[in-house]
Order: C-alpha cells, then structure tokens, then sequence
RNA sequence: GCGGGCGUGGCGGAAUUGGCAUACGCGGCAGGUUUAGGUCCUGCUGGUGGCAACACCGUGGGGGUUCGAGUCCCCCCGCCCGCACCA
C-alpha cells in the first residue's frame, strides 16, 4: 500500500455527499432527450417502464422497478442508441376522489401535489427520463384521446351499451369489470362485489379473442411465460360444439355450448342459467313462482357465496322438457345458478355420468345418470364421481365403439348434416365494461337527445371537460357525481340542438393506460392522439418493465387496443410490448409492506441514510430482476461499503496520474479529457499488466451479456471482482500509475454508472474527465484478452475430481489425455487399476473410468 | 379442484445450459494498519473424520437415464402464484 492510499484508506466515501452538487451539474445538461430528427441515423431504442400511479411519494416497489429500468436504458445510452425513456403518470382514479372528500377540495389538488413530489424524487433518484415527454392521463389534453379513441371505438362497432348483471361495489359504490374482481372481492377496497343489472358500456375485447391469442406465439421468449400462460388462460378458448334442443313451448330451439358434443347420448337433463332471460321465457306459468322464489335467494348471495367450492347444487325445474337430439328422448329442464348466465348461450345440456357439476346437480334432484363412454371406472351413479376420462362409447347409437375423438367427430357431422348443431368455439373472455361511476375519469362522450337518441359528442366538441366538483360534491350515492353537475349533464343534442343529456359515466382507468406508449412518441400533438409518422420510429416498445400484478389487465388491454388501432390503419404492428421484465416485490419478513402489518419500509428514510445509490445497488444485487426483495435480509452498508472501494481505487488512479504529470511535466496518457472518451483498448503495446487487462476485458465481456440479458445481480458481482483485483493490482502489483490499473478503473466506472450515477460521476471525474460519464462510450472488449494462457483442466476418476492440470486452451485430445492418465491425484486414485474408457473434453475436463 | 412455478451453505444468491457445486455479497473467525474502537487491507469459512496429506457425505426426499446430474425423466413431500361451477 502506497502512502497516499494509506492515507486515503482513512477517508470514509459517503455516497451521500457527492448527490447534491450532480444533481444541479446534471439539471443543466440534458442528457437524456430522444432525438426526433429524421437524420438521426442512431439505432433507436425505446424503454419504459409502467407509469407510476400518484398515491403519495415514490415508494420500495418504484425504487426497484425504476433501478433495473434505468439501468438497462443508462446501458443503450452508452451503446450509442437514441434511446426513448419517458415518464408520466396514471393520474386518473379512486384514491384522489376520497382524498378530495376527506379534505373538502379537488381531485386534481391531490393529484398534482403528488406528482410533483414523485417527479421531485425521480430526480433525486437519478433515473434517465426524457423529462420534456412528460405526461398526465388527468390532463384535458390526454383524456380527450381517450374520448376520440372511444368515438372510434364507437364507430367500428366495439364501443356498445348493454343492460347486464354487472360486478358492484358497494363500498366503492362503482361497476367493476371482471378483471378488477379478485376472488369476488373489489380489487381496490376488497369488499365483497355484489351483483346488480345496470346498462353500461362495453368495449368488444371478445371479437379480438383469437387474435390475442395467436399473436402471444411470437412473445414466447420474450415474455414471461407466466404471464403468456395467463393471458392464455384468462382468455380461454374451448373447443367444441353448438347443439340446438327444441324445448316445449319455445318456436326456436334451445342452443348450448359444450366441450363433449360426444356425450350427447347422455344427456338427461338440460339447464339454463336461472337469471338469464331465458329462464323466465321457457318457464311453464304454473312454476313462475317457483322461479321467482328461487331467484330472490340466488341474488341475495354475494359472489364469495356463489362460489364457495363446495356449496350444494340448487335449482328448479322450469315444467317444461326439451328434445336431445341424439336419442329423440324428452329430458326436463331446469334453472340453476351454478350455469352461468354469459358463458357459452347460457344454457348446457347436462351429462352427469361424465361432468362432476352435472353429476352432483342430478344426486341432489334425482334425476336420472346414463353411463356413454366407458372408461373402465366404476358408476358414477354409484360412486358420486363422474368419469370425464376417455373411453369406448356405449349406448350411443351411431357413436357406439368409438373413441373420444372419432365421437366428437362424428357426431359434431350428424348434427351439420341435419341442422341440429355445428362445431364451434367458446371464449371465457367477457366484453370490456368501461363504465364507471365516479368522477375522477374520462367522461364519456355521448349524450342522449330527447329526439334523436345515443348521440356521439363531435370530434370538434372534444374534449368534454370534467365539471368543477369538490369535496362533498363527490361523494358515493349509487350513481356518479356527474349526475349532479346540472349545468354540466343538460346539453344540447349535437344533430338537431334539442335537449340531450350527457352520459354521467367516466371511463375505467385502464382505457387512459393502454395507449399511452404511444402518446410518449409525440407527446405535446394536437393532431390526434399521436403523430403516426412518430409512433412508426418509435413504437413497438423494445422493452417494458413493470409488476406482474399486470399480468392480464393492463396487458391485454393495450394489446387490445394496438389491434384496433392496427385495423384503423394508423398502425403498422400489432403488439405494443416486444420484450417484457417483471420485476419482483420489495417485501419485508417475507410479506407485503403494509400499514396493518405495521411492517412498511419508508423510501425516503432509507435514502436518507444510505445514499441514491446504495439504495440502487441494493435493490439491484440484493436477487434477480424477477424476484422478490426481502428488506428484511439485504444490507445497503454493504454496497455503501462497495461504492468506497471503487472511488478509492478511482482517487488513487486520479492522484497518481496527478502527480506523475507533475513528475513528467505532461498529462497522463490515459486521461482523456473528453466527456466519450473510449475507455477500453487503444492500439499499441505497453498497456500494463496483462493479467489485470485480462480480467477487465473479461468484465467487459460478461457484463454487457449480463445486462442484455437482465441478469443485474450478476452484472454487479462480476463488477465487484474487478474492483478486488484492482485493488490488489494498486497495493501489491504494477501500482496506480499502471496504464492497465487505469484502464481498469475508467472500464468500472462506466459499468457502475449503470447502477450507481453519482459515485461513477464522482470518480470519472476523479480519473480527469469532463462529466458525464452517462455519455461516456460502453467499453468494448478486445478479443485477444479473452483467450485465456491457460485453463485449468479437470481430471476425474469414475466421475470424481482427483486432480487438476493447468493446460494450454488449445491442448489436442491425444495430448490431453497423456496428461491426465499421469496426473498424481488420477494414479494415486487409479490404484493400479487399467483405464476401461477415458471421456476426454478438452481443454476442461477428462473422465477416467477404471475397469 | 384445475393450471403453472420454485426448493442450492447460517442468510441473499451464482453455476458458460449435462462437465471443478456454493462465484459475488452478508454474517462469522483470524491477521495487518491504527493510541483504541470504527474505517481500510489480507486470509479462512458446506458437513463428518483426521495433526496432516486426504477420505467419505452433500443442491427437499426416493428412484432412473448417463462416463458424468443442481441441471434431463418418473414418483413423493413442502412452499408460492394464477384461475376457480367457463359446460
């Protein structure tokens, strides 16, 4: 250890020190912007992470989301690329209504307040925004491209109304959509949702079912499977096919849907969904009663109730009895609630000796159970479990003998052939409920004349502006506070300029997130909700970074939307996201932060005490991107710790180079001056130690895989191999003068600006450069470091390792396997026993199995 | 119930995708620097046995494929996530 590094050693770095004095040399520069010159020949990349929303400051989950985002994008600003990192916020939603109850003002008052407190703490964290793209969705100038795009919608046929049982919630006092129901809980207020007939808008997801599920094909190494797989699901699409069955009384046969048209000879029953107005028209009158009756109990129940798992199978038989196709036979129909009103038509044929729900439906009415397909299990009608399995059919006519299969087959042609039914396929994706009924939204832009009718509001009217409510004015009452802005419901109709009445509803606020991606490629046009001409350089998003808790809402709804837009033409890809990250949760004790477990973490205190940075390494090593953070087992004073090591290996270059200019007379040769100074390679020879070249190279080369790759925890330690073997080249080898040490230091420097933009700005210009290291060249690796001299060289007995060789990289079979069989460890274990086979890999590893 | 994922030291995690298990960090133990503590620098740190060289065991458990398995296959156990009467 030199004097001087003696010395130092007794300074403590606290990364805390250098972020104010960065922060302001920062504000001034810019470094950040997207260029939109056409000229602009560099590769472009676009990144973004999902846009906060408001509720309060930045929290643990935005510290690690916005960590691994800004260090990818920090990375292809390096590389060169013209890189879109914008920010916004998803300004539009619930907390900021009760925020203006509670305080008697605003929504937008909350709002603002908290956007500018995230925005201030953005900064602060340092992460690399575009901040002149900055966007609000609760801005008038953004949510009137949500109107626009509704009218659009409109227009095409995929925005309706319909009346429908809807998901409520009466806490809330809103609609929900189905994807906001978790486990029949409100997925905001976790009351239980409750089900109530309203008329609400829908958007036609349902007619795009099959085009969201095809185009996840070319995602599949680019998304997470999980979320693939739950999309797929979440959309399910069922094969099968339609069966008419004439029913007494009705002109029209009856149309169900199944999965198994093969069991139609067992089919002993049929039931339609009690609360489907098909019910209530099949229903003799002598039962109407009993339908009633059995209505008032099912509506009583909430959904948790409705769905218990085990919950008997109740119903009531219509007096009425439809015809099954395949036998000919009368079969009585009932009305239950355990089919489902807006799956398939509402109505099933019910085949209890093969569907465990019919099964248990007919035990508990008593109605008859026939065995179709023989699966070699025991009677259902015995044992209470149905056989769905495949087997031989029986007792089914023409499908006798056959297999699954060729029953389905056969049967789905006899009824083609004579009308009866068809192949068909079912969705479990419902229609998209927008409505809501709150205030702080997009305001639906239709009213309703006197005269005319559902009248779109003009594009020329847009945007319908959000009257000025607050406080009490917004409070829950069953139907939107809209409603109560007389001056702003009553309106002329836009045809005939009678009276008309504005839809007192706003949009779900997921309608403002699934587009906004594009927004950010032109973010201040008028023309349209984006200039097309920049979404076409900008959009498909390269990559997007956010929750998993995304993982069907959000997510499918852009991919949604960016098909529409596709088929508007203003489009020219159909998938908005080519790559995905979901990063894991902050937690801590293995659990959620919450207030009821009084186990938050607070960001800000966490800052204050460790440092922008080491906050950021911490988040960074502490696992993979993808899983979770236990606050609870990381230590950020390891990475303050870690940020100390590189600046004291950075001052020591710094100081050395200082004084040997002063020695010399002439500046060091490696101190470039400039702010893209090429930090690795350079031609010639004296280039310093070359083991220590070699293992920077060697970072080099596997840091820049490991972030392409998202393997961020790994791209830190390979970092914090280089700062040890730097250290160790300063104390006990070529020392701090060394050209190689320096190469060393200016190569950590740029990686660490990846993760730690304070301390890297600190030491690069420690090392003599002009900030800011953010625009600093990535480090190429030079490949003839790479190679090793040597490579060591396994030599195992009957699979176990019993010595090792230092062999040239390039060392031949035959050669190889010389070495090992005389190696000490592999004789010594040998034990005079001949070599039956040798497995010779070289240079790595030889196998040695004796007789 | 259906679908999916994950189990590696005291802890967080690594392992070029079938080839040195435990990189890196935390924690622990020791040494150096220091008036001392902290800082800083260095070394050791999976288990058992042994003074040691070394041997045996070891990636949730059991079996299999292979010269070779944390990695592939089958069964079981545990934890986590998604869906949940979708016909």
């Amino acid at each position: 250890m030199t004097a001087e590094s003696a010395e130092r050693a007794q300074q403590h770095y606290d990364p805390r020190d250098v972020q104010e004095k960065w922060q302001q040399r920062w504000a001034g520069m810019d470094l950040f912007r997207a260029s939109d010159d056409p000229a602009d020949q560099r590769p472009r990349t676009y990144l973004l992470d999902m846009f906060p929303y408001p509720s309060g400051d930045l929290h643990m989950g935005h510290a690690e989301a916005y960590a691994i985002a800004d260090a990818i994008a920090r990375y292809y600003f390096h590389r060169g690329d013209n890189v879109l990192h914008p920010i916004g916020w998803d300004a539009f939603g619930l907390p900021a209504e009760n925020a203006a109850i509670r305080n008697n003002t605003h929504p937008a008052d909350w709002t603002y307040a908290n956007i500018e407190t995230q925005a201030a703490s953005f900064r602060r964290y340092a992460v690399s925004f575009d901040w002149s793209r900055r966007l609000q969705t609760c801005d008038p100038e953004y949510y009137r491209w949500n109107q626009w795009l509704f009218l659009r919608f409109y227009e095409r046929g995929l925005a309706y109304r319909k009346d429908g049982y809807v998901n409520w919630c009466p806490v809330d006092q809103t609609v929900l959509a189905n994807e906001q129901v978790i486990a029949g809980r409100c997925e905001r207020c976790g009351s239980e949702v409750v089900r109530r007939m309203l008329t609400q808008w829908y958007f036609k997801i349902t007619e795009y079912a099959d085009r969201l599920l095809a185009d996840m094909e070319p995602l599949a190494d680019k998304w997470p499977d999980p979320v693939l797989l739950m999309q797929r699901n979440w959309i399910g699409r069922s094969q099968g096919a339609e069966i008419r069955f004439p029913v007494e009384g009705l002109q029209e046969p009856v149309t169900v849907f199944t999965t198994r048209p093969d069991t139609l000879f067992g089919a002993t029953f049929f039931v339609v969904a009690a609360d489907s107005p098909l019910a209530a028209e099949i229903c003799a009158p002598e039962r109407q009663a009993a339908l009633e009756e059995y209505l008032t109990g099912v509506r009583k129940l909430t959904d948790i109730e409705r769905q218990a798992a085990d919950r008997p199978k109740t119903g009531v038989f219509l007096g009425r009895h439809a015809i099954n196709p395949g036998t000919g036979e009368p079969i009585p129909v009932w009305a239950s609630d355990y089919v489902l009103p807006d799956y398939g038509t509402g109505a099933i044929m019910a085949v209890p000796a093969h569907d465990q729900r019919d099964l248990d439906f007919a035990r508990a009415h008593d109605l008859p159970v026939r065995v179709v397909v023989e699966t070699g299990e025991p009677d259902p009608a015995e044992t209470g479990v149905a056989t769905p399995g495949d087997g031989e059919l029986i007792n089914s006519g023409p499908l006798d003998g056959l297999g699954k299969a060729e029953a389905i087959a056969r049967i789905t042609g006899i009824l083609a052939a004579d009308g009866n039914g068809r192949a068909a396929v079912s969705y479990r994706l419902r229609d998209w409920l927008v409505s809501r009924q709150r205030f702080w939204g997009t305001p639906i832009p239709i009213v309703y004349c006197d005269a005319c009718g559902e009248m779109p509001v003009p594009e020329e009217q847009l945007p319908v502006v959000l009257p000025d409510l607050r406080g009490q004015d917004l409070a829950p009452r069953g139907v939107s506070p809209l409603a109560a802005a007389t001056d702003w419901v009553n309106t002329e109709c836009p045809k005939c300029g009678g009276h008309a009445l504005r839809d007192t509803d706003t949009m779900d606020t997921f309608v403002d997130s699934s587009w906004y991606f594009l927004r950010y490629c032109s973010p201040h046009y008028t023309g349209g909700p984006f200039d097309e001409a920049a979404v076409r350089r900008w959009a498909p998003v390269d990559l997007y970074v956010g929750g998993v808790e995304h993982a069907i809402l959000h997510l499918l709804y852009s991919r949604f939307f960016v098909k529409v837009l596709h088929d508007m033409g203003t489009l020219d890809f159909t998938e908005p996201f080519t790559r995905l990250l979901n990063q894991g949760q902050v937690v801590n004790q293995g659990r959620a932060m919450s207030k009821s477990l009084g186990n938050g973490v607070d960001l800000g205190e966490q800052l204050a005490v460790y440092g922008v940075d080491a906050i950021r390494l911490t988040m960074i090593f502490a696992s993979p991107p993808e899983d979770d953070v236990d606050w609870a087992d990381v230590n950020p004073d390891a990475q303050v710790k870690f940020l100390g090591r590189v600046w004291r290996v950075s001052a020591d270059v710094g100081s050395a180079a200082a004084a040997g200019a002063a020695e010399a007379g002439a500046p060091d040769g490696g101190a470039a001056g400039a702010g893209s100074a090429a930090v690795a390679g350079g031609e010639g020879a004296g280039h310093g130690d070359v083991a220590l070249r070699r293992v920077t190279h060697r970072t080099i080369e596997e840091v820049t895989r490991l972030v392409e790759v998202a393997r961020l925890n790994v791209a830190v330690a390979r970092m914090m191999e280089l700062v040890s073997a730097t250290r160790k080249a300063i104390d006990s080898g070529p020392g701090p003068a060394d050209p190689a040490v320096r190469e060393a230091a200016e190569t950590l420097v740029v990686l660490l600006s990846l993760f730690a933009p304070y301390t890297a700005e600190e030491c690069w210009e420690l090392l003599g450069h002009e900030p800011s290291v953010a625009q600093a060249v990535w480090p190429v690796a030079d490949p003839e470091l790479l190679v090793q001299e040597r490579v060591t060289c396994v030599v195992q007995v009957a699979g176990k390792v019993r010595d090792r060789l230092e062999v040239p990289p390039g060392i031949s079979e035959a050669e190889l396997r010389e070495l090992a069989l005389a190696a000490p460890g592999a004789v010594r274990a040998l034990a005079g026993r001949e070599p039956q086979r040798v497995i010779v890999r070289p240079p790595r590893l030889v196998n040695i199995v004796p007789a």
